[in-house]
DNA sequence: GTGCTCTTTCAGAATTTCCTGAAAGATCGA
DNA sequence: TCGATCTTTCAGGAAATTCTGAAAGAGCAC
């Protein structure tokens, strides 16, 4: 082999170069079934699949990504990677990165696990457990008065109902308010 | 007055009915908005509309119905109601009660909010978390051995995602295994 | 078996949700 | 102002979900 150095590089180089883009496509392989499992669990969670999909491919992604990439990528339409993206946005899931000298916009993930989850929780809490509450408060109110034996099991239901959701809205403003270390070490107590 | 006792009699006895029957009425109203409402929330929360309607009018019926008078209260065809009554007999939500000298089966609505809650909790992991767990833990898995930056980023990140979803799996079992006192208790701490 | 009542299933219709592609709107440099 | 590039909107089509109504199944009394 020392005869021949430049063979033995070449030889090196090409074992190096097979390992290296071996890798990248087993990357990419897991990247890209995280993306399609993670869309279609996305529909079980009550948002739409590529939005999850968006959402699993920039938290993945080493750079943050143009409009034309997230297209490219999931070959999906401008208009449904543009609504997607700016409903991220909206979330808080993901920032909008301007570069200097570029005049398209960049969309980056917020990939801190705790941050995704007090957001989530935020976002659930304002879209599910909010309207429970003024329902039942509504309802609660109606029947107030009502002196019937099924008019006050009525009321009681409703009130019941309306004690235990007001209690978990108050439960998830106090986690999601928390920070990561301190609802770890509640959490450890109360798994314990 | 006193002369016509009858007609006193009849008088008071129509501001009675005349008060019972407003009674009935305000309630069937507050009643109707609960089932329409909590119907249209549970679009929200993932489950069909008829689904969390014919829970809604469950929940507050005073005695169990058959499927007729589910279909008759909420105007719906046999199969819907029928399928949906099945499912909420699944989710442990109903559960059917069958009556001596009766023919078909009359649905009963669990009516205890904590079980109601245990019982929601239970399959919401096992729809969205559980599955969630299992692909985040294969593509861990699959990335584990690559070497490259990125390839280390996706599997650290697969990784938080993992041990954040397992650990709010463990919390969901533990709280919704508790009895309601307990949770209570702990929820109370936890607010103070 | 026959007739009656209640339950179950499911093909096709209705509805809702989501996506595409194209056009219009913004921004900026020349 | 014009042209180039990027963003935003939205009408109409595609896909997914839900509902209906009718037919078949199941159990029971006679």
């Amino acid at each position: 082999m020392l005869c021949f150095p430049e063979i033995a590089c070449l030889f090196e180089f090409s074992v190096f170069t097979e390992n290296v883009s071996e890798e990248a496509d087993k990357l990419k392989k897991a990247r890209d079934e995280f993306v399609a499992q993670w869309g279609a669990l996305g529909t079980q969670w009550g948002i739409n699949r590529t939005m999850a999909q968006i959402h699993a491919l920039l938290m993945t992604a080493p750079e943050p990504l143009t409009t034309d990439e997230v297209m490219a990528e999931l070959e999906i339409s401008r208009g449904n990677a543009h609504t997607n993206l700016k409903e991220l946005v909206a979330w808080g899931l993901l920032r909008v990165v301007v570069k200097k000298g570029e005049r398209r916009e960049f969309f980056e993930a917020e990939k801190d696990v705790w941050q995704i989850f007090t957001i989530v929780a935020r976002e659930r809490k304002r879209r599910e457990i909010e309207p429970a509450l003024a329902i039942l408060n509504k309802c609660a109110e109606e029947s107030r008065e009502i002196k019937s034996p099924e008019g006050r099991a009525f009321h009681d239901q409703m009130r019941q109902l309306e004690d235990f959701v007001g209690f978990a809205s108050k439960m998830s403003d106090r986690v999601s308010s928390m920070k990561h270390g301190l609802a770890v070490q509640l959490a450890t107590k109360l798994l314990s």
